[in-house]
DNA sequence: CGTCTTAATGGTAATGGTTGTCAATATCGA
DNA sequence: TCGATATTGACAACCATTACCATTAAGACG
């Protein structure tokens, strides 16, 4: 299949997305990091380090382990993703820009994120109060999710 | 070493509140998870497993360490302990009874729990509006706490 | 478009925190 | 005191993560 860079029907725009994004991260976009960083990216709940790696080599990409490890460290670290440790394996989920907070469900998994714009005023008043400068992106609530809180009450409850 | 039962000059009052503690949380108080329990609770910041072995072995306290991973990981499951995890060993904090959040100051490690009482509204909002049942006790702010922030200014503004 | 310099990569070995195993021991009721 | 049961502790096993280093890709330059 060759490239037409005339006629090429894919959209490149997704791909260079997320290589802008790498860039502005401080990160050189490299193949493996960019395929990285769109596995995180199509999921909903944390995923490991290793379950990325079988998800990529499923799909064809060879990309080592140690590869995975570095790209996820790299990119947590540069505010691209969150992570979540404590489960024996650190797992990692896309973290948006802008202040919110993250609604762990502690059943299913799945992270929610809070914007916490018109609730800011919380964050700024422990600011104030406590004498603490709160981070507004690693802000953390564990709970149970509507979904999981009403499948419970059927299963459990009884 | 040789503990007398009969002429100990300690007061049993905290040892017996640490003991009540454990039996309330379901579990039977015996002298490794009391020295655990106390342990942990004479810290302001988390502690690792390894550093209250350490700590124990020095005041001449045999406790293994398994024991002490099974009595910390007890403790916590029953609520007693909040866990921090996602620096290389995971450690653990008494964890107060009541509505509070957990302020992390991501430099010194120091742990503040900050009333939810008056501000628990911001927690009812989230269970209302976001379909979501948040745990009181599990939310933690990462952020700066003013004695380091003050420090930081002076050594890394320039 | 080739070449060269440098950073990234990947297989593997090593690291180290945590848990499993099981005989020895402490605990608690009778 | 005696016995049934849960707990403990030393050690081995486990496994996620990192270090190491030869190989390879990325990007600059002519």
């Amino acid at each position: 299949m060759g490239p037409d860079p005339t006629t090429a029907p894919r959209e490149p725009r997704a791909d260079e997305d997320v290589a802008e994004r790498l860039r502005s991260a401080g990160l050189s976009p490299t193949q493996r990091r960019r395929r990285v960083l769109e596995a995180v990216e199509h999921r909903q709940r944390p995923v490991s380090a290793h379950e990325l790696y079988v998800e990529l080599a499923g799909q064809g990409h060879r990309v080592g382990m140690s590869t995975v490890y570095r790209a996820l460290s790299a990119l947590a670290e540069a505010g691209l993703l969150h992570v979540f440790a404590g489960d024996g394996e650190t797992r990692y989920r896309l973290c948006a820009a802008g202040r919110h907070y993250h609604l762990v469900c502690r059943r299913c998994g799945t992270v929610r994120e809070y914007p916490a714009d018109d609730d800011g005023a919380w964050l700024d008043r422990i600011a104030a109060d406590a004498d603490f400068q709160p981070d507004p992106r690693k802000a953390e609530v564990q709970g149970v999710c509507g979904t999981c809180l009403r499948a419970g009450q059927n299963g459990t409850a009884g």
